[in-house]
RNA sequence: CGGGACGUGGCGCAGUCCGGUAGCGCACCUGAAUGGGGUUCAGGGGGUCGCCGGUUCGAAUCCGGCCGUCCCGACCA
């Protein structure tokens, strides 16, 4: 990495460390066009590894991945009322191709609804075809009027499900289970466990019946929602006319879900686990599990030390990820610096004071409940030993941000002035009572930049909820507040 | 689209007020010594100073116009 300058500490100037820091790790890159989005292979690395995990267990739920036109004719997309409302705004359009202008302008897909459903619909004929499980990788564009690396970019990549059912009930299993497996995927994987909810009604994607939602903490407080599922009711199939016939012979519109996760958890993984030294990446979602440093003096060291380090190296290689750093032309401290910068969760030093000890350094990236960051292990006890290392540093991530994100839940806030303090000066996510009414919500945004979030499931909601509205009408369910981006 | 700032090697900047033919740090290349927390020294390559026009013997610098970017608002995964 070797940069001129050290980071902009997180604490004084979260935004600078933030845009410095995905450009310094070579997560993101330059674009000569303002919001584009370039990432680079080191976050492209971390991207195939949420890719996978996440396509398994779509495949494994029955899910079958397709690819979709990138255009969409303008008709289509306005087929749906409300969707078309929600979207046009922010959609690009082509109006020429081919040096000629076109019959009809065509839509850069801003989500693939209103292309996907006129296709699938050809592909339903009776209720021996449902469900049908599609999922898509892929890109989109949004014209964001302001824009920030991976959390909202004009062009991105997500994957977006989409699935008919032949009930309502199907499809709102299907909404949930999609929930479900977004939640564990988080959890699991990026060790940043969200809270989880509905969408409030004005709040919900553009044609949904209901929007499902998962919203994370970042480390300033702020929230970053990271997914969303929606069932669609049957308004995409009266809206594309897509039917199927039942057991009974009669014609019935099919219920449809979508659901989508972005480029933009990478974002939220940098957010969430990073420091001034740089990244720091759960193990499960590292590229590079563990360096191997080399280090040595004369010749006759050099050749001993590599020796050994790539007989190391061997013995890990299908255990884990890991890389031998055996450039001559960078000094021990600078790979230092430029792994910790990158998040590599261990690095292993081996040089002639090792090898005499028949041993091994191991340095952790980061140090929870005082555990000692550098520690020797045996030659021989390194591959049994770092898997246990990788899948403690996996849990001590998860803990940590559980801890941080409970820390900074405030429950059964009903008196107005103590919200207004907690959102100006800590942050975080309220839990208040809520009267149900948008004009309270647009009142609370104007005053104090928090919206709602969302409304608790049942495993997040509090014990007891105010009786009253954070704005002092009488409360109807409780709702999440906070700041977000 | 409103309010503010800025455009100078790959990146970050100085120089602009007071015109004289472009400089610094990092990165890059070469060589030597170094090597358990960003090595050091020496040498080197790279810029029509955002664009167009004007003033002038002479413009990064002064004047006019245009373009672009960033920050603060409105919009949002």
């Amino acid at each position: 990495m070797a940069e001129d300058k050290a980071l902009t500490p997180r604490s004084e100037n979260f935004s600078a460390w933030y845009n410095e820091l995905v450009q310094r790790s070579e997560l993101a890159g330059h674009t000569p066009v303002r919001g584009c989005m370039v990432i680079r292979p080191h976050g492209y690395a971390i991207w195939e590894l949420m890719q996978s995990a996440l396509d398994g267990m779509f495949k494994a739920t029955g899910h079958q991945n397709a690819y979709f036109p990138l255009f969409i004719p303008e008709s289509y997309l306005k087929k749906e009322a409300e969707h078309v409302e929600g979207f046009a705004p922010e959609t690009a359009v082509v109006t020429i191709g081919g040096g000629k202008e076109l019959e009809e302008r065509l839509i850069i897909r801003p989500t693939s609804e209103a292309i996907i459903w006129p296709i699938m619909a050809d592909w339903i004929q009776s209720y021996r075809d449902l469900p049908l499980l599609i999922n898509q990788w892929a890109n989109v564009v949004r014209w964001e009027m302001r824009t920030r690396p991976f959390l909202r970019t004009l062009e991105f990549l997500w994957q977006e499900g989409h699935t008919a059912h032949a009930t309502a009930e199907e499809a709102e299993a299907e909404a949930l289970l999609i929930l479900d497996i977004y939640r564990k995927f988080m959890e699991e994987w990026m060790a940043m466990p969200p809270v989880v909810g509905v969408k409030a009604e004005w709040d919900k994607f553009a044609g949904a019946l209901r929007t499902y939602a998962l919203e994370a903490l970042m480390q300033d407080n702020w929230a970053l929602q990271a997914g969303t599922t929606h069932n669609l009711g049957q308004n995409f199939a009266k809206a594309f006319d897509v039917k199927y016939q039942t057991e009974a012979g009669e014609h019935e519109y099919i219920w449809s879900t979508s659901w989508g996760v972005s480029t933009r958890l990478l974002g939220a993984l940098v957010m969430t686990h990073s420091d001034d030294q740089g990244l720091i990446l759960p193990p499960k979602l590292a590229p590079l599990q563990a360096v191997i440093v080399p280090i040595y003096k004369s010749d006759g060291q050099k050749t001993n030390v590599l020796e050994a380090s790539d007989r190391l190296k061997s013995k890990l290689e299908g255990t884990l990820r890991v890389k031998l750093d055996d450039r001559d032309t960078v000094s021990p401290g600078a790979k230092y610096y430029e792994w910790e910068g990158k998040g590599v969760p261990f690095r292993i030093e081996i040089g002639p004071k090792d090898l005499e000890k028949q041993q091994v350094t191991v340095v952790r990236r980061v140090t929870m409940d005082g555990e000692q960051r550098k520690f020797p292990l045996a030659e021989n006890e390194v591959l049994t030993r770092l898997p246990e290392l990788l899948d403690q540093m996996q849990s001590d991530l998860y803990e940590a941000t559980l801890r941080r994100r409970e820390e900074n839940s405030y429950r059964g806030i009903s008196d107005y002035d103590e919200f207004k303090r907690i959102v100006s000066t800590t942050g975080g996510f309220i839990y208040t009572g809520y009267c149900g009414r948008e004009e309270c919500e647009t009142r609370v945004k104007d005053d104090t930049k928090a919206t709602i979030r969302l409304i608790p499931d049942e495993a997040f909601r509090s014990e007891s909820v105010p009786a009253t509205c954070i704005c002092g009408g009488k409360a109807q369910y409780e709702v999440v507040w906070a700041r977000a981006y």
